[in-house]
DNA sequence: ATCACTCGTCTTTTT
DNA sequence: GACGAGTGAT
């Protein structure tokens, strides 16, 4: 989509001029997605149907024709990655500065809306973000200081279940107590609740549910808000959860004999199909509801699919017409069949790989397709395993996606620590994190006792400390003036120099150099000074960490008539100035960034650029596409996964999971199963998935013999199909016998194809050569010379290398 | 305080 | 089978 032309032509109002250039190259459906009238509306946007542009040109064209300003807009998403992509797309198609606008993520809107009205909301100014980490440790905390019994409450299902109650809006007076037990959680939910109200931070789900508790209690603040946001788009609507849907409903208006009273439009872009987020609250009844509760008119099919050919889509097609109660959508293409969907069945899950590897190295070799348009996707993270050695040993370079990301590594962590204390003192989980790290002889006998101390005088650790005598007393002590120090020293730097400071004042660099293997942690720890002053400049410390936008940033349609008037950075235009006195209010760069940091836990891709496969789970691929797809372990017990085949409404989801997956593919697309597998130390027999059973004849070929109908007419079939080995052995089910031509079980003989001269790839460390090679098989190491890290050692059994062609 | 050992877990995951 | 957390011994 070219830019906007900004002369005054091309900014006429809808209908006063020729066609808007922003609307060529749409299809109807499109179109009219783009162009609806004011009102509430629900679009079905179908894999790969254009859904991003689709609701990415809306905004511009409201914004171009004049019926919205950008202060006017609200657009919200469940990742980043999302709202970035949005961002980016809509600074390309109109001249406008989109810092302002309100474009992110829930849970960044909600931290934005929650730092204007911080006073209103019950929140210090500078309240900090719990990430899942930090919220385990705290409810840990919790436990022991309350003698819980961890055997019977655990802290990961405590953390679960007050997730949980956020998601559904419960507070702990909410919640129903049917049990004993039920009763014990609740307590201890509100337990939690004082906790981290007394020491300043929230969790994520407390960020959301803070943010409409402020709408739902606070009529002047809704009013505003209401008043303002006349356009709201909400991506991935199927993913939402009842808070994230009852704080929209709090956005759009309030609601009248059961019948909201929206004056303004919501638009829900979503699809029922690839809900595939239920476990963790998604409700796609949502989508249902919107339609009933908002009064929508008008509902817009996508389905026109520029992705995949067709026998690809027809596989989608007729998988996911075996669910029940869908919304009903069917994708087409202009497209050709294209090649048929490959389907190979394998002994092992190690042959598996094996023809995976074998297959990639074709599709490479005959230029079918880059690496980086190849993709591996499984249903569990635990089968990459396999699938990695055998591509490493092949020499063929991957990308694993998902994992630690930057901002949840140790020692990242651990500066983010210090750096809260700077900000906030109280804060007792990172009090608690680097209290004794660098080790300064604070044993946990003596933390114990503070604690206790704390807790009898209700106050923070920090403020415990001087209760505390002895030598024990004098370790504390010094560390509190360590961190006063360092907080004296922060006055007046740049957050560049505030965290260098900290990194020396701490003990961290000094404590990394002396350990052998912190080479690689004192480099993140450079990572993030580098990372910090990249968010001060280029991120431009802005969308979600400020409390809002300032008379410097602020957005406009420059040159155009539509800003005039209109302007985004007023919060608070309109009668409501008593709320107005609030903020005036920006966060000090420092307390920007550790929020940035919470809500954006940054990517692990190292090794980003280089021409890789990329290995991942069906749930990170959603969004993503490519050439060529892999979808491995397609077996009963696997994929649809055990856990989720008990009822129908799992099953669904597994089935909507593998449409998912297939839907990522653009031209070829391989199924494969193994008849054994080994999970959890054993070696497991498993049968068929009955996916492969619902899935169009005509569209398939079965590289491998088709064992008819064994899916489903198994000798022990149903929910437990998936057998041990040893449980089962003697039954006459003997894989030998089932076997198809064998899998050619080629030893991966010196396998890793390295000789002295040889230029290699490592995440870490980048390109390097290699000097010499020593041992053999597991033993074998390398040593490599890699330009910006010096010469080293590596076991090629553990470093992941890879030859650079 | 550090290491070595056992024990338990093991579907998916963003914020 | 492999990793992390937690525990006990030095």
């Amino acid at each position: 989509m070219p830019p906007l032309d900004s002369n005054a032509g091309a900014l006429a109002p809808f209908g006063a001029g020729a066609p808007l250039p922003l609307l060529e190259h749409l299809n109807p459906e499109q179109l009219a997605a783009v162009t609806l009238p004011a009102g509430h509306a629900l679009i079905l946007a179908g894999a790969g149907s254009g859904k991003t542009r689709v609701l990415t040109t809306r905004i511009a064209w409201l914004l171009q024709t004049g019926q919205a300003s950008p202060g006017g807009i609200l657009a919200v998403t469940f990742t980043n990655k999302a709202a970035k992509e949005m961002v980016a797309r809509l600074s390309g198609m109109l001249p406008i500065n989109v810092r302002g606008m309100w474009i992110g993520t829930f849970h960044g809107l909600c931290n934005r809306m929650l730092r204007a009205h911080h006073k209103l909301a019950g929140l210090p100014a500078t309240f900090q973000i719990l990430d899942t980490q930090d919220q385990l440790s705290a409810i840990k905390r919790l436990c022991k200081q309350h003698k819980v019994d961890e055997e019977r409450f655990p802290p990961k299902q405590l953390v679960w279940f007050i997730a949980g109650c956020k998601e559904e809006g419960m507070r702990p007076k909410d919640v129903p107590v049917r049990d004993q037990e039920t009763e014990r959680k609740v307590e201890l939910y509100q337990l939690y609740e004082q906790q981290c109200q007394r020491e300043g931070v929230v969790d994520f789900g407390e960020l959301m549910l803070r943010s409409y508790e402020l709408l739902r209690d606070n009529d002047a603040v809704r009013a505003h808000y209401q008043r303002r946001f006349s356009h709201i788009l909400v991506d991935e609507f199927q993913d939402t959860n009842r808070l994230q849907y009852a704080w929209l409903k709090q956005l759009a208006g309030d609601t009248v004999d059961g019948q909201l009273q929206a004056p303004g439009s919501v638009i829900a872009v979503g699809d029922d199909d690839q809900s595939i987020y239920a476990f963790r609250g998604a409700r796609v009844g949502n989508m249902q509801d919107f339609v009933r509760e908002f009064g929508v008119q008008r509902t817009i099919k996508l389905e026109q699919n520029y992705r995949s050919y067709s026998n690809i889509l027809d596989c989608a097609n007729a998988l996911i017409d075996h669910n029940q109660g869908r919304l009903g959508k069917n994708l087409r293409t202009t497209q050709g069949p294209g090649e048929p969907v490959r389907i190979h069945e394998a002994q092992t899950d190690l042959a598996e790989a094996h023809w995976m590897v074998e297959e990639i190295r074709n599709l490479v070799k005959g230029d079918e397709a880059p690496r980086r348009e190849i993709a591996v996707l499984y249903r569990s993270n635990a089968q990459s395993r396999v699938i990695e050695s055998t591509l490493f040993n092949a020499g063929v370079p991957y990308r694993v996606y998902g994992g630690l990301r930057f901002f949840e590594r140790a020692e990242v962590k651990h500066a983010l620590a210090y750096l809260r204390l700077l900000e906030n003192p109280h804060d007792d989980t990172s009090f608690l994190r680097v209290v004794n790290f660098p080790p300064r002889g604070i044993g946990a006998r003596t933390l114990e006792q503070l604690q206790d101390a704390a807790r009898a005088a209700g106050c923070s650790l920090h403020d415990a400390v001087s209760t505390m005598t002895g030598r024990a007393g004098a370790n504390l002590t010094a560390f509190v003036a360590l961190v006063e120090v360092m907080h004296e020293g922060s006055q007046g730097q740049n957050l560049r120099g505030i965290i260098g400071q900290m990194l020396q004042a701490s003990g961290l660099v000094e404590h990394y150099r002396n350990d052998k293997e912190g080479a690689d942690r004192l480099e993140n720890l450079e990572e993030l000074v580098n990372a910090a002053e990249s968010f001060v400049t280029q991120e431009g410390f802005g969308r979600d960490a400020v409390a809002l936008p300032l008379d410097e940033q602020r957005p406009a349609l420059t040159q155009s008539p539509a800003s005039q008037g209109l302007d985004a950075s007023l919060p608070m235009a309109g009668p409501t100035e008593s709320i107005d006195a609030e903020t005036g209010e920006t966060l000090s760069p420092l307390a920007a960034f550790l929020t940035h940091a919470a809500l954006e836990a940054g990517d692990n891709q190292a090794q980003a650029g280089q021409d890789a496969v990329q290995l991942m789970t069906v749930h990170a691929s959603k969004g993503l596409e490519f050439d060529c797809v892999f979808i491995g372990g397609l077996e009963e017990g696997l994929f649809p996964h055990e856990n989720a085949m008990g009822e129908r409404a799992g099953l669904e989801e597994e089935r909507r999971l593998m449409y998912v997956a297939i839907t990522r593919a653009r031209k070829r697309l391989y199924l494969s199963h193994s008849q054994t597998r080994m999970l959890h130390g054993q070696t497991r027999y498993n049968v068929r998935s009955r996916f492969f059973d619902e899935l169009p004849e005509g569209a398939l070929k079965w590289l491998t013999p088709r064992q008819s109908g064994f899916g489903s007419f198994a000798p022990f079939s149903g929910a437990a199909s998936a057998y041990r080995a040893g449980a089962r052995g003697g039954f006459g089910y003997q894989p030998e016998s089932l076997a198809s031509p064998p899998v050619p079980q080629r030893k991966e003989a010196p396998g890793h194809g390295l000789r002295a001269g040889t230029a290699v790839f490592h995440n870490k460390f980048g390109e390097g050569k290699v000097l010499a090679i020593e041992g053999e098989g597991d033993d074998a190491r390398a040593q490599v010379n890699f330009p910006r890290h010096g010469t080293k050692w590596l076991a090629l059994a553990v470093a992941k290398l890879t030859i650079v062609e």
